[in-house]
DNA sequence: TATGAATGAGAGTTCATTCAT
DNA sequence: TATGAATGAACTCTCATTCAT
């Protein structure tokens, strides 16, 4: 029943969204308050649930929303016809930080969403979580070029170090950056640094 | 003023705080509800308020609790005298293992503690965080022998990505885990695997 | 101000009009959701509040519309020439389930406005019920043939007898007769039920 | 759950439970308004949902509460064996006078609850009414000695007549008193009253 | 006429906290 | 030290009503 949402104009929905993606990826589900979220998106307590009928229903249109932001911005644009597994992950790393820019809630938002342990909504994220996952964040790894590690090391660890060190780069990058103007930020310093560290690992994990 | 509840008898003081750290690990500091605290530990609403004078007291001072037990069986028992990272790493994850036998919530409540966003405990969390690390933590990484690294590797880069993967397995190896009973853990076929990862990064980033 | 109403064609106002009926006569009229009625009647929330401007004004109207139903109905069609007591009530009881035929939520309308106790009708209703009682439903005692009851029994008593004897028999009948469908209902059977029972109180109060 | 009502001393016990009677009995279940109950009984919206976790909850008590009195002052001193339906009613007529005088919401909130229709309640309420009715109100006719009545009346329609005129004058009774001062009241008129309409009943049923 | 987005007061309910005992 | 009755603000959600279109 978001068909209602959905049919507004963009300019009345995008501060509803914005608002709720906020409310939701700083505080979780059941902390969020929906005073919070129509306090900042300047609309009335009932507007909100003329729209969307119960807050679980809110939450679960902003995790499709914020899915659908991700296949067309992030999923449709990997490349899988670069078998190497650092070009692959350069790449994705790129995209990450332009939809950062363009949708500043949405990874934060999915973050919180795909770790919520509340009980009224954690049934139906279960569905659209593991479908997230086997539909789409497979991409990431699909048709890695294996044959490149050294033949000493088990694919499955060569694979889950380099997973690993991206994702602490990328959480300790985002520790530093936090509060900082986008504006700011001096992203080719940032893509030196995660450079050097893909060198360390291809010279390590490559033969 | 806890000193009240520091003066009671342990054997009263165990199920409360017991009941707490549990509660409070599960759903985070908004949603922990201080009825189901006093339901568990048997006590009555107004002895809880009576030791700690608020929901936030009473967190920070498990906070405080949890980092008295890491620093007095983690910290303390670290041996800084090994200077090979991955003797001191391995030794570290033993450690933990011990007091996630002996404490059960300690490290869970301190991870829910660490990422908690809650206004309300945010400012006070984040010096006791800062000052965990500076002090404590930190030694996980002192009088390390860095001269053992490849000397084409930054120090910096070298330690991070042994960190990162490290805390990526053993995130990953929490996540097999849950669920399972304590007792029904292998051990050792966890360590051999873990054993594995330190061979390869050994490999890549030693001389 | 229901005039704007009044000159509609009667195949916009019927859906309305039932709708309406329908609503209220299930739930009275403070749990009656003007939302149902506009679903059920298709038409928008708007159009209901331009006809009538408050829920109370609709309900009042339509009281207003089942009253004139009565009489048009019923209370002209009662046979006051007919001095007998009986055989005027067994006329009645004829007519009575003729309506509900042609007009089934008017009578349960009717029931549930007659005790309700809203504030926010009361009053209204007060003057619009003892209106309808002293000029229409007396025409059922008008003219009766008093000098047919035993001489030892007041008249206000072999009435008042009467009355509450069919009331009981009807609301018996109303609960035994719920949830059937009206096509399978077997009204001869009923008749002839109610005519023992005319006819015991026959027996008993006529000379 | 209402246990911890039930150790509440009487005195603070009964504003509470007459606020929420006369709520219910005069607005039905889903129309009364928990805010209107505590602001009568002079406490705190949170208290009284400390004793009754719903309003559901609250309402079935009152329901049970109300039947313990209509068995221990109504049900348990109708004297069966008096097998005289007129003697029995008249008993029972004077009863219910008295419990009116001391427990002024209790037959009307019944009488509500018996008719009430929210599917909140109906479940729960069905078990206990088809209890009353079976275990307690079958009272009223049980040992009734059916040979007086005339040979040529069924017994069936007998009973009946003397129920519904029964139930007649009670309503039309109630509706006269409306209002009035209890003090006020001419018991001794209505009883005579009452007693002229049992002796048309037995003169025309009896033999 | 006709729409449905928008409002805000009020609904039942929860919860940390207080306080008389 | 210990209880649990009592509070009231905040929660999610509903609803008759308004108004720009």
């Amino acid at each position: 029943m978001t068909s209602k949402f959905l049919s507004l104009e963009p300019a009345k929905r995008a501060p509803i969204v914005n608002a709720a993606l906020k409310e939701f990826a700083r505080k979780g589900f059941d902390d969020a308050s929906t005073n919070e979220i129509v306090k900042e998106a300047g609309i009335s307590k009932g507007l909100l649930f003329h729209y969307f009928n119960t807050k679980k229903e809110l939450f679960l249109f902003l995790f499709d929303y914020s899915v659908e932001i991700l296949k067309a911005e992030y999923l449709a644009l990997l490349n899988t016809d670069e078998r190497d597994i650092f070009a692959r992950y350069r790449h994705a790393a790129l995209l990450k930080i332009d939809i950062i820019h363009k949708h500043p809630y949405v990874f934060d938002f999915i973050g919180v969403a795909a770790f919520t342990e509340s009980e009224q909504v954690r049934e139906e994220l279960e569905t659209r979580k593991s479908e997230l996952h086997a539909n789409s964040l497979a991409k990431l790894f699909e048709n890695i070029d294996v044959s490149k590690f050294r033949s000493d090391i088990e694919v499955k660890r060569a694979v889950n170090i380099v997973v690993w060190v991206v994702e602490g780069y990328e959480q300790q990058a985002q520790k530093e950056l936090q509060g900082a103007l986008l504006s700011q930020i001096d992203y080719d310093a940032f893509l030196a640094d995660f450079d050097a560290y893909i060198e360390v690992l291809k010279n390590c994990l490559y033969q």
